[in-house]
DNA sequence: CTGTATCCTGGATGATACTG
DNA sequence: CAGTATCATCCAGGATACAG
């Protein structure tokens, strides 16, 4: 409901910048993740999958810099980091959730939608078949 | 409220096939910009800006693939064609309007997040300054 | 454990030219 | 107008090695 309308696309379009974070696929996920509870460095890392280490360094500094998450060291032996999300990180996580259900919603009819697409003419009749 | 679970994020991550469709900073602009109504190709290249033909051309074939948007054809002289979200991408539409709200929202707050920290500590004391 | 520093490759993207 | 085809580029991201 209640459909954008251009201006507010067309301003400084800070989907632009929006999408420059978000849009980011790593950090949907470390969001998602942190959205469960604090966090540490390498327990984050298996959690979120195949993410490497240095691409799980880059989108924690990165997410640290746009004040979505806080880092705190404890000085410990061996170190501990804590990662965590703000409030303003809290803020995104509930969005990113809503986005995170949608997918899981309609996983199976976009599915659907490809199988549709992927084979447009049925009953052997294959046009663009080799 | 009510976050997910390890589970939630584990099961077969729908949210990485998520992230290959609305990861994609061009598709939630394209989703954003049809969620006004149905456009025609050229319309929609302006509305967005800065994005390439073939990239348009590309980013379409994949909503239209995932059945996000529907393409109609229209055989006059010269060809129209007019794009417009189907039902589900009606349904994306509306969590992609949050998405966009949200970074509207709180532009602010991560530009001064983003201020504090690119420096860090104040009053001329520069520990990186060149 | 929690990173940083390098090197290197593939795929995403833009530019350009052509077509119905 | 609405694309497709092709080529060149560039940089996100993985692999690896090293460090506090």
């Amino acid at each position: 409901m209640t459909p954008l309308t251009q201006a507010d696309l067309t301003k400084p379009c800070p989907t632009r910048e929006l999408l420059d974070r978000i849009g980011d696929a790593w950090s949907v996920l470390v969001v998602l993740n942190l959205q469960m509870g604090p966090c540490r460095f390498n327990q984050l890392r298996r959690q979120v999958g195949q993410i490497s280490q240095r691409m799980l360094t880059v989108t924690l500094r990165h997410l640290e810099r746009d004040g979505i998450v806080s880092r705190t060291v404890f000085p410990t032996n061996p170190p501990q980091v804590q990662y965590a999300l703000t409030p303003l990180g809290q803020s995104l996580a509930e969005v990113v959730v809503v986005l995170h259900r949608w997918a899981t919603a309609n996983q199976g009819s976009v599915d659907a939608a490809r199988k549709l697409f992927d084979e447009p003419v049925g009953a052997g009749i294959q046009i663009r078949a080799a």
